[in-house]
Parts: C-alpha cells; sequence; structure tokens
DNA sequence: ATGCGCCAAGTTTTT
DNA sequence: CTTGGCGCAT
C-alpha cells in the first residue's frame, strides 16, 4: 500500500470519532487512561485503536488485548477484522492468556504443558479429598468457604505457605491447614484451576525476570477492557509486561465494576494514574446509546454512590418515554405482562423479537419468563442456562478427553473409571488410590499394576486391566481430529449405551447433548485446521468457555440474562425484573458498604443498557423456595428521579383499588416514541458491518455428508454393511471409519465419492 | 457393587 | 423447587 493509500486508510479511521474518542485512538506510546461511561463508544475506540497503531507500523503481533468474558473479546476481534481484515493481534480473555503463556512456561511454575484445567466443579472435588486426607470433612464449615478463602488468597497472590490466619479466627487457621494440601493435589494431578491460570502466571512473570523481559518485549502494546474489574493477580500481570514497554491502555468505569466478589479491586482504576504518573487520561463522557430519560435516571442512581470517579454523563439523542417503573401483584404478573407487551409489540410490527431484552439479578428467575414468553409465543434466548460444558454426560465425556491429555489427572480418573458402569465400585476405587498414593503414583500408574494391589480380587483386577487397555487405545488416537477422537470414544465405550435402553425424555436430550459436542468438536476441527495438538487446544477452549459465549446477536430473539451477563450489550428495550430488596440489592451484600455500591453500580449497567425504553418492575409476591412470599420493594427505587418516571400497577388488586400506583392503567404504548433521531446510527458503522464485508458462504454442496451419523450402519457395495465408528472432517474432506464384520475389520473413507450408503 | 430413594442443604454474580 | 450427597436394600 502506498503512501497515500496509508493516509487515506488513516482519515477514514478517524472519520467520524469524537475530539475525545480521537485523543484516546490516537495516543502512541505511554500509559493511557479511558475512563468510559456506559455507551460512550469505548469498544469503538479500542478497535480503532488498535487499527490506528497497525497504521502506524506496529506489526500484529505485539499488540495484545485483554478481556474478561469470551464473548467481550469475540466482539471486538470481530470489531478488528471488519476494520483492517485478518490479522494476528492477539485477543483474547485474561484467563485463556494466561492458559496459552502457561503451555509454553508450565515447568516454571511446576506443571507439565499437557496440564489440565479444573473448573469449579472439579476443583472442588479436590479441595473435599484435601480436607478428607486433613481430616476437616467433618468440621460444620462447607466446603465452598474453604474454595472462596483460597481463591480469594490466589487472587491476591498469596501463596500457600505465605497464608496466615488472622489470631483467634477459627476458619482462617483450617484454611491455612488446607489450602497447601490442595494446591499440592492440585499439582501432582498436573491440574490448575481457574485461579491458577492467573496465580501461575503472575508468579512466573514476577520471579523469572528473562521471561518477563521476553514477554514484556513480544507484547508491547497492551490493552486492558474492564480495567475496573482487575484483581490484584490481573492488575501484576498487566503490569509486569508494561515495564520496558510501557504502553499500557486500560479503558474501565469504575461505576461499572461489578465483579468486586471475584476479587476485583476497584483501587487498580482509582489509582492507576498514581501507578503510572506519566498517563495520559481521557474521558468518554457523551452517551450514544440511550434516551435523555433513561440517562438521567441511571445517573441519578448511581450518583449515590461514595467509591467513584464523577463523570459529567451526558447525551444529544431524544429525550425519550419516561422510564416506566411496574408494580405487578405477583412474579406471574410480571412476567405475563411483560411476555404480553413484547408480543404485542412484535404484532404490530413495531418491534422484533430481539430488540428485547429481560435482566434478573440471580438465574433462578428466568423460569418464570421461559414459561410466559413460550405461552405468548415470544422466540427468547436464555443465556446461561444449565452450562452445556456442566452436564454429566458431556463431562464425562470431556472427562476421558483430559485423561488422554493428562494421564495424571485423578479427577478425570475418577470421574471415567466406572462410566459408563463396567463393576468398579467405590471399595475397588477407595484401594487403588490407596495404593496410588502409598507409592506416590497416580491413579492410571497404580491401575496398571493393579495385579500387585492386594485385596483386589482377579475378577475386579480384569475390570481394571480391561480399562486401562481401552485408555491405550484410545492415546493412539489422540492426534486424530476431535471428531474423530470423540466417535472412537463413544464407540469403544458402549457410551451412548447408557442412554438408549430406555425412550425417555431426559434420555434422549443426553443423546442429543452428545450430538451437540460432536457438532462443537467437527466446527473446532474446521476452525482448527490441521494444527499440532488438537487435544490440548480442544480441552483448553472447552474449559475456558461459558454458556454467555452462546449469545448471538443476529438471532431475532428476545434475550433473557442475568445483569452480569449484560454488560457491554445493548437493547432499544430493556426489563430489569424482581427489582426488590434481597435481590437487588441481594441479601448477601447487606453485610458490606461496599457490596451495596456494588449492587447499586449492577443495577446501574443493568438500566444503562437500555437505548429508547426501559422498564423497571418488581412483584408484591413472588414464589421463593416453594413458599410465597411478600416482598419488599427495593431501596434503590426510592433513589431515582420521580420526575424521570411514569408508575403503573398491573395486577395488583389491593393496589389499584387504593389508587397507589398511577390512576389510569393507561394503554402501554400509547405514545410512539420519535427515534428519527436515530441514536444509534451515529454510533453504528454500517461501513464495516462484517456482514457487509465478508458475504456469507455459498451453499453447502448438493450431496450432504450430514447424512452419514456416527453408529449409522450403513452399506458398502464390495465389503457389506458396517457400522460408523467416527466421523471426521468437513465438506469434501470428510471421512468416515467404518467398522466391517471380519476379516474386512476398520476402513477408513473419504464420504465424497464413496459408494457408502446408509442402510436402511 | 449397584441402584434407588431419602433427606438435607443451599441457592449471586463468572473464568 | 432443585441438586447433590449419603445410606440402605437388593
Amino acid at each position: 500500500m502506498g503512501k497515500q493509500g496509508k493516509r487515506e486508510n488513516v482519515d477514514r479511521l478517524l472519520q467520524g470519532l469524537t475530539e475525545a474518542q480521537r485523543c484516546a485512538v490516537t495516543h502512541f506510546e505511554g500509559p493511557l487512561l479511558i475512563l468510559a461511561g456506559p455507551g460512550s463508544g469505548k469498544t469503538r475506540v479500542v478497535t480503532h485503536r488498535i487499527a490506528w497503531l497497525l497504521a502506524q507500523g506496529v506489526p500484529d503481533r505485539q499488540i495484545l488485548a485483554l478481556t474478561f468474558t469470551n464473548k467481550a473479546a469475540d466482539e471486538m476481534q470481530r470489531r478488528i477484522k471488519a476494520l483492517v481484515g485478518d490479522c494476528s493481534v492477539w485477543v483474547g480473555t485474561f484467563h485463556r492468556f494466561c492458559a496459552r503463556m502457561l503451555r509454553k512456561y508450565a515447568p516454571f511454575v511446576g506443571l507439565q504443558e499437557n496440564y489440565s484445567i479444573y473448573d469449579t466443579q472439579d476443583s472442588l472435588q479436590v479441595l473435599r479429598q484435601a480436607l478428607a486426607r486433613t481430616g476437616l470433612h467433618d468440621t460444620h464449615i462447607a466446603p465452598e468457604t474453604f474454595a472462596r478463602a483460597i481463591s480469594w488468597a490466589k487472587n491476591n497472590l498469596i501463596a500457600p505457605d505465605q497464608y496466615v490466619a488472622r489470631p483467634g479466627h477459627m476458619v482462617g487457621s483450617l484454611v491455612q491447614k488446607v489450602y497447601p494440601i490442595y494446591q499440592g493435589a492440585l499439582l501432582d494431578a498436573n491440574a490448575a484451576d481457574f485461579d491458577d491460570l492467573l496465580y501461575h502466571c503472575a508468579n512466573l512473570l514476577r520471579e523469572n525476570p528473562e521471561v518477563r523481559q521476553a514477554l514484556d518485549e513480544r507484547h508491547r502494546f497492551i490493552l486492558v477492557d474492564e480495567y475496573q474489574d482487575t484483581n490484584l493477580a490481573q492488575y501484576a500481570i498487566a503490569r509486569a509486561l508494561s515495564i520496558d514497554h510501557p504502553h499500557l491502555a486500560v479503558t474501565g468505569d469504575p461505576d461499572q465494576s461489578i465483579y468486586g466478589w471475584r476479587g476485583a479491586n476497584l483501587n487498580n482504576i482509582l489509582e492507576f494514574e498514581r501507578d503510572y504518573p506519566a498517563v495520559r487520561v481521557v474521558r468518554l463522557e457523551q452517551n450514544y446509546r440511550s434516551t435523555k430519560r433513561i440517562l438521567r435516571a441511571a445517573a441519578e442512581l448511581i450518583a449515590h454512590n461514595v467509591r467513584r470517579k464523577e463523570k459529567g454523563l451526558y447525551t444529544e439523542n431524544s429525550e425519550g418515554p419516561p422510564v416506566r417503573l411496574v408494580t405487578y401483584g405477583t412474579h406471574k404478573d410480571e412476567a405475563d405482562d411483560i411476555a404480553a407487551r413484547m408480543a404485542e409489540e412484535i404484532r404490530q410490527g413495531r418491534r422484533r423479537a430481539g430488540d428485547f431484552a429481560v435482566f434478573y439479578r440471580v438465574n433462578a428467575l428466568s423460569r418464570e419468563f421461559e414459561l410466559a414468553l413460550r405461552q405468548h409465543g415470544v422466540p427468547f434466548q436464555l443465556v446461561n442456562s444449565v452450562e452445556f460444558f456442566q452436564r454429566k454426560e458431556i463431562k464425562d465425556l470431556i472427562g476421558y478427553l483430559h485423561l488422554l491429555n493428562n494421564p495424571h489427572d485423578q479427577v478425570a480418573f475418577l470421574r471415567v473409571i466406572n462410566t459408563p458402569a463396567r463393576g468398579i465400585g467405590k471399595t475397588t476405587v477407595g484401594r487403588l488410590s490407596g495404593y496410588a498414593l502409598q507409592h506416590g503414583w497416580s491413579l492410571l500408574e497404580a491401575a496398571r499394576r493393579v495385579k500387585d494391589i492386594p485385596r483386589i480380587n482377579a475378577k475386579t483386577a480384569g475390570k481394571i486391566a480391561q480399562f486401562v487397555r481401552l485408555f491405550d487405545r484410545l492415546v493412539e488416537a489422540v492426534d486424530r481430529p476431535m471428531e474423530e477422537l470423540l466417535g472412537l470414544l463413544l464407540a469403544e465405550t458402549g457410551f451412548r449405551e447408557q442412554f438408549s435402553a430406555s425412550g425417555d425424555e431426559e434420555d434422549s436430550e443426553r443423546l442429543a447433548n452428545i450430538e451437540e459436542l460432536l457438532t462443537v468438536a467437527r466446527e473446532f476441527d474446521e476452525r482448527h485446521g490441521g494444527g499440532t495438538h488438537p487435544l490440548e487446544t480442544f480441552i483448553e477452549e472447552t474449559a475456558l468457555v461459558g454458556e454467555t459465549d452462546e449469545w448471538e446477536e443476529e438471532v431475532d430473539r428476545a434475550t433473557l440474562m442475568t445483569l452480569h451477563a449484560a454488560k457491554g450489550l445493548e437493547f432499544p428495550v430493556v426489563f430489569l425484573v424482581a427489582v426488590e430488596e434481597g435481590l437487588l440489592p441481594h441479601q448477601r451484600s447487606k453485610e458490606e458498604q461496599d457490596d451495596v455500591e456494588e449492587e447499586r453500580r449492577l443495577m446501574f449497567v443493568g438500566m444503562t443498557r437500555a437505548r429508547q425504553e426501559l422498564q423497571l418492575s418488581f412483584a408484591r409476591y413472588r414464589d421463593f423456595r416453594g413458599r410465597r412470599k411478600m416482598t419488599v420493594t427495593s431501596s434503590f427505587l426510592m433513589e431515582l428521579p420521580r420526575e424521570e418516571m411514569e408508575l403503573l400497577t398491573v395486577g395488583d388488586e389491593d393496589a389499584e383499588k387504593q389508587g397507589a400506583g398511577v390512576a389510569e392503567p393507561a394503554p402501554y404504548f400509547s405514545e410512539v416514541p420519535d427515534y428519527s433521531e436515530a441514536p444509534h446510527d451515529q454510533y453504528d458503522e454500517p461501513v464495516y458491518r462484517a456482514d457487509a464485508t465478508f458475504p456469507t458462504p455459498s451453499e453447502p454442496p448438493a450431496v450432504s455428508p450430514d447424512v452419514f451419523l456416527q453408529g449409522m450402519t450403513v452399506l458398502h457395495p464390495q465389503y457389506g454393511r458396517g457400522r460408523i465408528a467416527a466421523l471426521s472432517g468437513s465438506g469434501l474432506a470428510r471421512q468416515a471409519t467404518v467398522d466391517f464384520p471380519d476379516p474386512t475389520g476398520r476402513m477408513r473413507f473419504l464420504l465424497s465419492g464413496s459408494p457408502l450408503r446408509p442402510a436402511e
């Protein structure tokens, strides 16, 4: 590209940016703090800044963008791609970045490269064993309490041997005992929990100057999104990578810090200017998202917080309709009325389903809305239900993968040794692990020597030996594509047979989940191409995804999600429900002042997601734990400006009779708001829309290889009937591994052009 | 050893 | 109302 072209590119980049935004985008070297209010175009600034840096000649590999959620990372990646096309700017979550770094430097922190990542459930399992071993299992303290304390310690970079309980603090002294045991168990299993990813990584950088220096050199320009949510470990990592090359740009908003419970330290952003005296501070205070009334209401609420950096939020958008505050009789009325409104708006063609979002404080509240929306025929997507990767059948399969990747993985071993049931019970497993512990072997190693273990009879030993052989057979296939490996796994273990015996609904759902996992695997294979270590990469990916990532913007469906999941998103119409004392603010937050402020921020985040219409609501009665309980309205509601609100009452006869609500049950949406100003249009970037730049791929080939399913019986003109053991690849490269009766045995076919047919 | 069923407990938010 | 852990009966 010539100099002229480059210049034009830069001009195009800066076009349509405000003075403040341009300032942040074109800041070149040195620390930068972007204080960005909600809807101020923060993501736009970050992505444009990356594009701008690239245009300045910064090599893409030197830019590192860190986010908190995969969803945010994907969004950023998408928008960068739309701006500059494919490039190797590294965009991802802190956890993912650390996981990858540890993959390379594992030995520095006492792990091997193929370490497992344990999710909360897995780590709790390890913790339970540690507690049992310490003799602390029958204290009346829940394992979760220990888990929280340990997690807190790791987030604050306190090592197991540094943990000192406050004098006289009972729980603390117990934690002090278990923490080292727990950590030892993780290392023995060659595993890391979520906190370890950050913890190990921070230590790696602190204790190995040459590594730190190399990485600082490699990642010269660092951008951290949602900086207000960083904890000490994350802070240490970002800091360690910005010493020789202090080009650290952080964006955030103290008013949107909602992860204090995860160790986020608001001071990291409040005191950024102290840590980096040379910092340039840019404030983005103009809001391009919401109406004036929504913004004023939200601003007034958040003004009740003490710990913040005051911002003057303003918008040039239209006034908009008042914020509705609706009192419902019961939670049923609430869900029903909201669903009915949506249905009506959609029917009248005023809104699409995708315009609506319902936010709630806790996942448990979603059920009522699912029902109501289904009843009114409003399509919806539920973010964060029972997480896919948490389902038992999926965790079991992933457990096999973990074990194949990391034979030391004890949690995985225990999970799969008798799944599906193969006659290896508790007693046997107990003896096995006793033996393993005694000799310092992993469970799998002990299983290999099962003949030497006293008190395991020959018959049971045979079953264990069979399991070991199964493992060895599967290990042969670890370098195959994931879909094929999983297919073999399913076939060899007879995994499906656990569920296919009966035809009941739960079982068929499980089978469907297994198919879904195969699809995930296939998509992974396509993305991953012929890269090395598919298993390792796949496991890492699946370990670090949450269901939140499932959310799709393009789909025209109403969205149901928690307030936490809503951060970073926006919707034309938002319903914020169950604004009740005990839920918002949540009961558990009432103990500390700071925590109540966090709840207020949470509500602030929810309100500022709305572009055009916002409704807050609560019910007088709500079913809780089976019992109907009278609610108390949230104290936050008292902090809202009355003049921006419209008060309504629905389905609450008492209140309606007394006229406690609004005198008239005015028809909803009686006034059609004037959106002629289309506030978001100036914010959208039609030129760079991904779908405009990248047309959707052409139709799939006429002969779909998808008719072949794993387990299907197929016919081959030469070899006769066979059964598909595994599938892999896609399109023209799609292959099937087929088992024929002897003497033919196992054959592999390219499906396109093969004479294979599904047998009727 | 397995499977069922009971009882108890515990419910915030996410990587 | 759910889930998960545990004990009992087969």
